[in-house]
DNA sequence: AGCACGCCGACT
DNA sequence: GTCGGCGTGCTC
């Protein structure tokens, strides 16, 4: 009998997607556990590579000679039983590979670094010979596929003669921040005594022994070095002499240094109060519950939360809380580190690798009882979970869009499930789906629908910008919302304006001929920068020069047509020449804490208005905006999606929100060319109710969502013909598996059918009961891998947020 | 992913 | 006759 370890090998491909087995070397017995990452060799070469170990099985001696493993990467494990039984379930639900689901579960520095390097092993071969091929220089960080195809032969060549070896390197990218600590060995009885010894004018020396003699507890050399202005030079000098004892210990990076003022939890009105109670009676007897929690914008639903996650914890168990990465603010941080102190760790892409690496490791600890965070949040090795809250469960980020392909919310289930806790959906505009599961009773319905403060809903006024641009108005402002930002700006009060979708947008087309310029590889319209004066493709990241006459007919009329934020910006200026604007989209907010700024300053009144895209619309609350103005409502609804009047639903009642949460009446001013849409009137009126019934039914006519079930399929390759044989042949291959209920759409070309040179085909399945799809799809995966050479990329989605 | 094996064309 | 192209299979 031996002891078997079963490893999960970072080598992403179908046909690695199981355990291998590998020896535990008698050095490593005891110290090998369960959930400890590994290194192991792998393959005819041997390379190293890095693995997870899932599980560790006594054997009857092997039928075939197993290799051992390598080297342990961790001194503890950093997955345990439920996370390695998530990411196989994971795996499975979503058609991707267990390791890529490992690593998408874990924080970053998980994921080793890889390097390769070039060595000599048959002493007689000379160094010099060697560096004729490649210089010494570049020995050490070897990369095979950077080289000529001669050195590639050269190389290959010695290497069957074995002159030289290439050695696989995994490296550890995890690792904890060290500091010395500082503990005095004096007292204040030997001060005087070192004193003496010491010369007059040795300022700093006399300062460090005085402070040690009076300091009991250790301190950190940083902290020591600032408090007296010393060096470590200093440091060292009182280390050597004896004074002090110097020891390095881990320290957790804290991106919240701030001291949070505690917070009280707050009044709860009749219904937040009848909401609490279902939860916590949940959390109680312990049932794996998913709630729906209704409310209006400002009903108070994340005092709910709070006090949920409170008696989760006082019940001695511990919170989850989701939040879509934008709302993710240091407003909402600063409510719950006020409610929970150091409690709380936050996990979101605004920190540092290594920031995430530690909160990740406080969680493990124990040391944090509630997680905060965005979507991979999700996966936070937490134990002992009491409730699991996902905040604006409609939000579209909540799914991943590139594998794998997963749903916070589906994860959510799995782990409440796990944990039997209850799972609490919250939303001022549920998505059909979860709001359809709660009308039949799947989920249990809570409903808020008053707001706490009892103010008014903003007053909302639909513009009809056919009507304006015949009359002669600005194409991007019509005049009642002038008017309404005038009155703002001579009352010193706020706007916030929204601009949908990134410049959907300023792309320039020729008046005489209609040229727009393309981006060259993918198969959409170039975009105007003014910043950087160029055209950039938002797909590929192509940029050029903005041409000055047409490529096509050299007519110089060619003009910018569309709008982007800066252009609404310089225009808004234009109109406005006093009016401070903040202006917050992709390209103001990519550098790290730059939305954190802009919100500051805004909230700060350093501006007068705000003008953005989506991302102003999400769960920010500045008391003296009295004015929304949404610029363009209806870019969303052309696009080619189902959900595209739910989105508009929800992103205009999501903004008309924003206006008047404190005493002063605010105004929604929303400028469409489609006034009379549904999700545009029901919006006006922040009719979730109706606008519920009237989408279910076009769902249901056109078989959508969530009366059906969704899988898309998309191939891609450089060649057109390719990828549209290559979703032929899926389908083929998948129709005896399907039902005579199951609709099949396409095969098409995406709607952007070209991307970063790349043709895009799809088909889209649409079915309520298909027990064999699942295991078809995963059979046309695996059979997809040989493909997958030849430059055809599978891609499947279930269950996708739209069809484009 | 990366390595070996094996089958084809174009070379000393 | 062999070198090297890459298509294919396999990795505990």
């Amino acid at each position: 009998m031996v002891q078997i370890a079963k490893v999960i090998v970072d080598v992403p491909t179908m046909q690695t997607n199981s355990a291998y087995s590998y020896l535990i070397p008698t050095p490593l017995e005891n110290e090998l556990k369960i959930g400890m990452r590994v290194v192991v060799p792998f393959g005819n070469g041997n390379r190293k590579v890095q693995g997870f170990v899932v599980a560790v099985e006594m054997q009857v001696a092997p039928i075939q000679q197993l290799k051992e493993i390598d080297s342990l990467m961790d001194l503890e494990p950093v997955l345990n039983q439920e996370l390695i039984q998530l990411s196989k379930w994971l795996a499975s639900s979503t058609f991707s590979f267990q390791i890529t689901c490992l690593l998408t579960m874990l924080p970053n520095v998980m994921r080793a670094k890889y390097s390769k390097q070039l060595k000599i092993v048959d002493k007689n071969y000379q160094r010099q010979d060697l560096a004729k091929i490649l210089p010494e220089s570049a020995w050490s960080t070897f990369e095979p596929d950077q080289l000529s195809k001669e050195q590639q032969s050269e190389l290959s060549k010695l290497r069957e003669q074995n002159k030289i070896e290439i050695v696989y390197q995994v490296k550890n990218q995890a690792q904890a921040r060290q500091i010395f600590q500082i503990t005095s060995q004096i007292d204040a009885e030997e001060e005087t005594e070192i004193l003496n010894s010491l010369r007059k004018n040795a300022t700093k020396l006399r300062e460090l022994v005085h402070f040690l003699a009076e300091q009991k507890d250790p301190i950190n050399q940083p902290v020591l070095e600032k408090k007296l202005s010393v060096t470590v030079g200093t440091i060292k000098i009182g280390e050597a002499k004896g004074w002090l004892k110097r020891k390095k210990v881990e320290q957790y990076r804290d991106p919240y240094k701030e001291k949070q003022v505690q917070t009280k939890p707050l009044h709860l009105n009749g219904e937040q109060q009848t909401a609490l109670t279902s939860i916590t009676t949940s959390i109680k007897n312990r049932l794996a519950q998913t709630f729906l929690l209704e409310g209006v914008t400002g009903s108070g639903k994340t005092e709910v939360y709070l006090q949920a996650i409170a008696y989760a914890l006082a019940q001695g168990k511990t919170a989850i809380m989701l939040v879509p990465e934008i709302a993710l603010t240091p407003q909402m941080v600063t409510r719950v580190k006020g409610r929970f102190g150091k409690q709380v760790a936050v996990l979101h892409s605004g920190l540092s690798d290594g920031e995430k690496f530690d909160e990740w490791r406080r969680i493990k600890r124990h040391e944090a009882q509630v997680v905060v965070g965005a979507r991979s949040a999700i996966f936070a090795p937490i134990e002992n979970v009491g409730v699991i809250i996902i905040d604006e469960e409609h939000e579209t980020s909540y799914k991943q869009d590139d594998t794998p392909r997963y749903h916070a919310r589906d994860v959510a289930k799995w782990r409440s499930k796990f944990y039997n806790c209850p799972l609490v959906l919250g939303s001022a505009t549920p998505s059909l789906e979860s709001r359809a599961r709660s009308e039949r009773h799947v989920y249990q319905l809570l409903k808020l629908p008053d707001r706490i403060n009892g103010h008014p809903l903003p007053k909302v006024k639909i513009i009809d910008m056919r009507e304006e641009l015949q009359s002669g108005a600005d194409q991007n402002f019509s005049t009642p919302l002038l008017t309404a930002i005038n009155q703002r700006l001579q009352t010193k009060q706020q706007s916030i304006l929204m601009l949908n979708r990134r410049g959907y947008s300023s792309f320039i087309m020729c008046r005489d001929c209609g040229f727009v310029l393309k981006c060259p590889n993918c198969d959409i319209s170039l975009t105007l920068h003014m910043d950087s004066h160029s055209m950039k493709c938002h797909y590929c990241g192509h940029e050029e020069p903005i041409p000055q006459i047409c490529p096509n007919c050299h007519s110089r009329k060619i003009r910018y047509y569309g709008t982007g934020t800066e252009k609404v910006q310089q225009e808004l200026q234009t109109q406005f020449p006093n009016a401070r604007i903040l202006r917050m989209d992709v390209d103001t907010t990519r550098r790290k804490g730059a939305h954190e700024r802009i919100l500051r300053q805004f909230g700060n009144h350093q501006a007068d208005i705000l003008l953005g895209t989506q991302m102003i619309a999400k769960g920010l609350d500045f008391p003296d905006v009295t004015l929304v103005g949404v610029l363009n409502a209806d870019t969303a609804l052309e696009l080619p999606d189902f959900r595209a009047s739910e989105r508009t639903f929800q992103l205009l009642t999501q903004v008309s929100g924003r206006a008047g949460r404190a005493e002063k009446l605010g105004e929604v001013v929303i400028q469409t060319f489609n006034p009379d849409h549904y999700a545009i009137q029901l919006a006006k009126t922040q009719n979730y109710e109706n606008f519920f019934r009237k989408e279910m039914y076009i769902r249901h006519q056109g078989k959508y969502p969530p009366y059906y079930f969704t899988l898309q399929i998309t191939a891609a390759h450089k060649e057109e013909k390719m990828a549209a044989a290559k979703m032929y042949e899926v389908l083929n291959e998948l129709r005896p598996y399907l039902s005579g209920t199951a609709i099949v759409l396409g095969p098409t070309p995406k709607p952007i059918a070209r991307i970063k040179d790349k043709y895009y085909y799809q088909i889209v399945i649409k079915y309520k009961n298909e027990p064999k799809l699942h295991a078809a799809v995963t059979k046309i995966l695996q059979e997809s891998q040989s493909d997958y050479r030849k430059g055809v990329q599978l891609a499947i989605d279930a269950q996708p947020q739209s069809f484009m």
